[in-house]
DNA sequence: TGCAAACCCCAGTGGAGAACCGGAGTATAA
DNA sequence: TTATACTCCGGTTCTCCACTGGGGTTTGCA
């Protein structure tokens, strides 16, 4: 029920590249890793589902680094958390013969889960920088 | 993200525990365990819990065991799950200075998590047991 | 053409927590 | 008084998360 480290990893990153996607510019796992204080090489295995996810693009090579695959608008929270959480895929073959009493729970937390993830659904990356730089106004405000 | 054996459990065992509530008959850990297929030491230790947060009374002795503490309709999911998973006092000491990027994150995060506790909050014992008994009905339907 | 900077793949490790087991003790109905 | 139940406390096994390491391969640039 709590946000794990991986999934934590991976939207810092990403919110990381959302502003440098306007110029093309690739970022490298060292930068991002050292700016977001993220371990590099566990970074980089993140970055690798990432972009088998379609949601970075990699250039390989000196001068290479990562980008986002398309506009931070049109990535959502949910399709970060649910490629680096692996859902779908949960069948538990386990569970032969399932009670009446387990399917009910399983129904009701199954609307649960469902309500968690259209919230992280409505949420894109752009929506989280602003929401950042909304956040830093306050604090300088405060300051002053 | 996904609902712990041990949530499972308690609700399991609590749902046996729901129907017996009017006749305030109490019911032994072994004859819930042995209905539901749970470890009996093991749910003995999450009835202890259930105990100590108030959602049963355990009567000693011989002829003892378990009965809901109140009425299966005033017993939310909630209840049940914030007690067993222990919610609450996560304040994560080790964050000492968190940045704005993972502030925004974590409050995005509790959005979410707030919708799916919505759902949990909205859902009594009693719900699960209509819903059961409902869907058995289904099932009677289907095989004649 | 060489070489360093970057990504890429795969395998292991350490610690923490979940799930479970066992033993000794205590309360209580019959 | 005794059998039946709950109660407390500790240990054990197993899995998984977070992280590390050792190899590669690709590519810009001098």
């Amino acid at each position: 029920m709590d946000l794990s480290a991986k999934s934590e990893y991976a939207l810092l990153a990403l919110l990381e590249l959302s502003p440098h996607f306007a110029s093309g510019e690739p970022l490298q796992i060292r930068q991002i890793a050292s700016q977001q204080n993220i371990p590099d090489r566990y970074l980089e295995q993140l970055l690798a589902t990432l972009r088998r996810a379609g949601l970075v693009k990699s250039l390989r090579g000196a001068r290479g680094g990562y980008l986002l695959a398309r506009d931070p608008w049109k990535i959502t929270l949910y399709d970060v958390v649910s490629c680096i959480e692996g859902f779908e895929a949960q069948t538990d073959p386990a569970q032969s013969s399932p009670t009446p009493e387990t399917l009910v729970i399983q129904a009701v937390w199954g609307e649960a889960r469902q309500a968690a993830e259209t919230v992280l659904q409505k949420c894109t990356l752009q929506d989280l920088v602003e929401r950042r730089n909304a956040q830093q106004q306050v604090d300088i405000m405060y300051y002053i």
